[in-house]
DNA sequence: GTGAAAGCGCTAACAG
DNA sequence: CTGTTAGCGCTTTCAC
């Protein structure tokens, strides 16, 4: 069997008590034999076994982390974010995917209640609702790092979603885009897709454009679904001049199948993304896009779930990290006369 | 606190034993038995204590997984299949970054050895001889995901690295190209970089061409080091017709610089990557490379723990994932007569 | 300052 | 088939 605290005891000559206070730094030992103990460990290799202290303790320092789709580059770094921060303040991760099925939500939960994690971070979107309630009832420190819960004993950390969409259509109009098509996540999606369509619809409305269901076409976030969608609305809209993809890579996807059919972007058509990867400044044209941090929110989320630990509350539970327009080369300004409507109405008169 | 095995045995009038003997499958239950416990576990959302169970089994269900640069679009997905793969079978995953740094590799080890986990994947290629000599010495299953060990007494599950870059190469030069360069990955990765090295240079030696250390660019595997590469490469060597980046991420930045310089691809420069990563079939031009599975890696990597983990050995502890060379718009077979050296040679005659 | 002893919740002989 | 019992390795009173 592996060395145990009694064999340190032993080649120390104390006993186990003493090394175990050695261990959890407590000051009530002298220097001497602190010193002793230490030389013992270092000398056997002795790693504690965590088992045996989480079951006497109850506390295990590991934070479990439910995710879904993390191989989206977004998320990816939010995972990144979420782990550097994490071992920062001395937590392992328990990592498990839901591939966004409450079932195996519900399965990790509990896995992971019975691994005493003392709190976890959600990044899911689909079932959110439903597993809220049972981390609720589970009474175990939660964040939500996936988009705004509204329930107020619940802690969320997110870009503002709302806020954000807006912006995006709000420039979008501001560059004489009327004429404009989106691309959505799943409907299944009750965050941040959610979201971002309440902030595009705020926007048209301030802009007096009339919101047409329609326009919305439902993708997954990936590529293939931005791909997809691009050419539905190509066939239904032809004279659309602007792409919301609300995601970079389905704006990409976008992109692609835009210049499969000679389209131009932007100088025919202005495609913009969400979350600012990196990969939007190396495509042809550069994407435009809301740039917001997955590493920056995974570091967030940790701080706050650390905080909820350590104080059992935590006093600000509904933060938004900051977010940014980056217009890069996919984007053009509408010159009033070379508007299709106005090419058409010349046309025409 | 919380439910305790105790707490359901009494609700359900039997001992202790009896309860675990159920939770545990054992046959030697009376089903009658079985059924009342079955009934007192769910009445009372009975949760089992790991912790207790592992310090008195020494088995965790538990696989650690140390990585590095995991958000890298390849890696997510590996990381993806391990997780698929272990779900299915019964372990939960402790995942650990270390940045590519042996100090935080070191650490991981420890933890997860002090959480008695019971295998580890390793996905990481800068100091994975110093890592394999401690994992030997924790004596645990360990399957490496990153590059070929041949260390006969460690599993590893890998791409054919060499096979993979030589055959990208042959292709290349079988396509006319004889004037290549090449953006490899850190100096410091031991492994896929490497081997990637080697396949490419056995290809240039078979096809006597030869081997000028000079058109070797290091890159880090990203957008941004790729595009920097590709710079350097076109002042240093302006007539070259190939460029064989050894990740798809480093040849989209390295098609986004050419594009800049009005250099077209694959007209007057080939690039070619290596992954095969979902964005570059999206890419304009859409990216020739060689293609790999980092899902069913991942898959692989658990299947081999897992039989190391219950047989206690594997019969081949070395195994290839297949690749695929996929040839797509971003190569050009360079016709005699309007290669460049041609052109060149022409001009002078 | 240090040691002895109890017990965290579970499994696995062993007895019946 | 089922119950009793003895630990797994650690922390934490409680003595000294």
């Amino acid at each position: 069997m592996d060395v145990t605290m009694k064999d340190v005891a032993k080649l120390a000559g104390v006993s186990l008590s003493t090394v175990s206070r050695v261990l959890n730094d407590s000051s009530l030992v002298r220097e001497e034999t602190a010193r002793k103990v230490e030389k013992a460990v270092e000398k056997l290799d002795y790693q504690i076994n965590d088992s045996a202290r989480i079951l006497r303790t109850n506390t295990s320092n590991l934070i479990g982390v439910i995710g879904a789709g993390m191989e989206r580059p977004f998320l990816a770094n939010l995972l990144k974010g979420i782990e550097a921060e994490a071992r920062e303040r001395g937590f392992a991760l328990i990592y498990g995917d839901s591939d966004g099925e409450f079932e195996k939500e519900q399965n990790y939960l509990n896995i992971m209640k019975q691994k005493k994690i003392d709190g976890i971070i959600l990044i899911t979107t689909n079932y959110y609702n439903d597993l809220l309630s049972i981390v609720k009832n589970y009474n175990i420190p939660v964040v939500f790092a996936s988009g705004y819960i509204s329930d107020p004993e619940i802690s969320c950390v997110t870009v503002d979603n709302v806020a954000a969409a807006y912006d995006m259509v709000e420039f979008l109009c501001q560059s004489g885009h009327k004429n404009m098509a989106f691309i959505k996540g799943p409907d299944l999606d009750m965050l941040a897709s959610q979201e971002r369509l309440r902030g595009v619809k705020l926007a048209l409305r301030l802009s007096d454009i009339e919101y047409d269901s329609k326009r919305f076409i439902e993708g997954d976030f990936t590529f293939e679904s931005g791909y997809s969608a691009a050419k539905k609305i190509i066939n239904k809209f032809p004279d659309v001049t602007a792409i919301f993809a609300f995601n970079d890579e389905m704006a990409v996807g976008t992109i692609r199948f835009l210049k499969e059919q000679g389209i131009k972007v932007p100088e025919d058509i202005s495609v913009v993304g969400f979350d600012g990867i990196d990969l939007g400044n190396y495509t042809d044209p550069a994407l435009t896009t809301i740039k917001q941090s997955g590493y920056h929110l995974g570091l967030k989320s940790i701080e706050m779930l650390n905080q909820i630990i350590n104080e059992g509350k935590i006093e600000d539970n509904k933060v938004f990290i900051p977010h940014k327009l980056v217009v890069r080369e996919s984007t053009n300004k509408l010159n009033e006369l070379t508007t299709k409507q106005e090419v058409i109405t010349k046309n025409r008169g």
